[in-house]
DNA sequence: CTGTTAGCGCGTTCAT
DNA sequence: ATGAACGCGCTAACAG
């Protein structure tokens, strides 16, 4: 058996550490003190059976010395978890993704939970190489709007024992709890209303075929054309736009058909934007209808059909889902089956000329 | 000297925990690979000094269990901090700020460093438990737009030793680098682009008096009417709008007032918003300008002079700042002194009718 | 090339 | 009411 290794500590009485005012630890505090760091531990924490004037004592040691207790330390004795949950999404100057971060953050953030942002930028890959860092780094939970149908690297996460919500697409080879958007019935809705209005050919302008809300809202813009026994020209249907230029341009193509379609209906804010740009470029009377809500929509001088939903509870019901799947918090009275899938309710909303 | 007052592990080769797929330790992972911890420890870190055939049993062991290694041990081991940055701002909600976040993520995220959110809403009392949290936890650094200028809190976590980067808002009371935006600059020479197009009374709507990018550009909106010899009408001058819906009002009894202003200058993109719903509904063609881009600000049917500024490089600048200050980085050529402040041109941009 | 020792900072036994 | 020892999971420093 070896001796020891290691210097004993140099001297007594200096905070141990050559740092300067860097980090005061327990035991720093516990000598300043003359009590162990034991006792110490137990002021901070409140813990009641502690001699009244030892308890001030310390106090003022921990005060004197700008004492924090080191979470990392604590979480890892503790062995409870980060008190982190991740959120993964694909572009946070999306309103539509901030608002989700602050509602999920609004519902977290009272049970102490702080959420770490993870912006993947519709990089699959991206997408996962930051679930496995959230997962390393012990994340209590992850909230996700995952880019693709692709989601072995959620699954896996799952399986790992965290907790997984998926925001506006389903889990896809996995059970997870989700919250959703009547993305089918807020879509036919809307192309219902053009129909209704008397449109014969309307057009459709969407996200990329991978996103999942863009083919459930291609899916109801379909199925009210079905419906009213309308013909699903392929010609009017235009999937791929993520950014509203694009959408203009592609708008700008439909509305330059031998025969054009006398409606659009845009899959999502994006698109909406863009396709407003191209009317507005060409002085089209082409009517507009669009899934999603926006700010400023009203002021755009043309008549303007949106479905809108709760933005903000999307994130807020994501939190609480995930909460209920993070351990040490209160007992529901009745603990909802899991996998929950939550649906929200759409609306739809006409904005004057 | 006591003996062992615990009980020594029960069997041996079982996970020692009894969670079923909970999570491996590096020490499952070793002792299924028939290796020492250490061993085990080296392979996963990709230490050369292994031989390949022992390594790979590691590798599968690892695999095969589905091994994380525990960023919080880890971490704490290293002593290298948490890799984690704290952002605090009042309003994720606005696309200022989330944009802010954004900026901030895709300097960090390269470095490994992780963005935790903190929304403060408006509120001085929870920005400093918001502060105090993120400092126990040890974040790596602080990016903060504070509220107001107590920044006490603030001046604390940066004399505790992490860095502190302050955006938007320069720092109040103690000494870090921040970005900011020339708001005095901007306000005045939009302030003064007004009075060239012959406006003699013109209006002023911007936010509460305690925050200092409003102030400021109070003060540039002055400096623009002294300089042109007209007289600062304090009836003119309405601060204390957040919402848009409060500046609708405030710049409503503007046009109200018996020599209502034949101009108005906005002190932010909630203003901006709120009066340019105010002219709509008069049907008033008082000019309007503002401070901050906006989406669809060209698509509102009105002239429009607005004071704009790359609001993506705020972001990245910040990050830039902190992660200098950041332990473990790639020291620069010439070590910059801080504290640095840098402040973003602004440029005006018309937007037609 | 591999194993042993020690300890990051804290909290939970158990003992006094 | 207080303290000693031990371990959370991991790795830097030393042996062999």
């Amino acid at each position: 058996m070896p001796g020891t290794p290691h210097e004993p500590e140099s001297g007594a009485g200096a905070p141990r550490s050559g740092r300067p005012s860097g980090k005061a630890t327990l035991r720093d505090v516990a000598e300043r003190a003359g009590v162990s760091a034991m006792t110490a531990s137990r002021v901070l924490r409140d813990d009641p059976r502690v001699h009244p004037a030892t308890r001030d004592r310390v106090r003022a040691a921990a005060a004197a010395l700008g004492y924090r207790p080191n979470e990392l330390a604590r979480r890892l004795r503790l062995g409870r978890g980060t008190g982190l949950v991740g959120l993964v999404v694909t572009n946070l100057a999306n309103p539509f993704y901030s608002r989700l971060a602050l509602g999920v953050d609004s519902v977290l953030a009272p049970d102490g939970l702080k959420t770490v942002i993870g912006n993947t930028g519709q990089d699959l890959d991206a997408e996962r190489d930051l679930v496995a860092d959230l997962v390393a780094r012990r994340v209590d939970g992850i909230i996700a709007v995952p880019v693709g149908n692709d989601q072995r690297h959620l699954a896996a996460a799952a399986a790992e024992g965290v907790p997984v919500v998926l925001a506006s697409r389903p889990p896809e080879g996995f059970a997870a709890d989700c919250v959703l958007v009547d993305d089918f019935g807020g879509a036919r809705d809307a192309t219902a209303r053009l129909i209704a209005r008397g449109h014969r050919r309307i057009g459709f302008l969407g996200s990329p075929p991978t996103v999942y809300t863009g083919t459930e809202r291609l899916r109801g813009y379909r199925s009210a054309l079905a419906e009213a026994g309308l013909p699903a020209d392929e010609r009017y249907v235009r999937q791929g736009q993520t950014q509203p230029h694009q959408a203009e341009r592609a708008a700008t193509e439909l509305l330059g058909l031998p025969d054009p379609p006398t409606a659009l209906f845009c899959s999502n804010n994006r698109n909406t934007i863009g396709a407003f740009r191209a009317l507005r470029a060409t002085r089209s009377a082409t009517a507009l209808a669009g899934f999603d809500d926006f700010e400023l929509a009203d002021a755009l001088g043309l008549p303007l059909t949106l479905v809108t939903y709760d933005s903000d509870e999307l994130g807020r019901a994501a939190g609480r889902l995930l909460r209920n799947h993070t351990r040490d918090h209160p007992p529901e009275p009745t603990p909802p089956p899991s996998p929950q899938r939550l649906v929200l309710t759409t609306e739809l909303v006409e904005y004057g000329a």
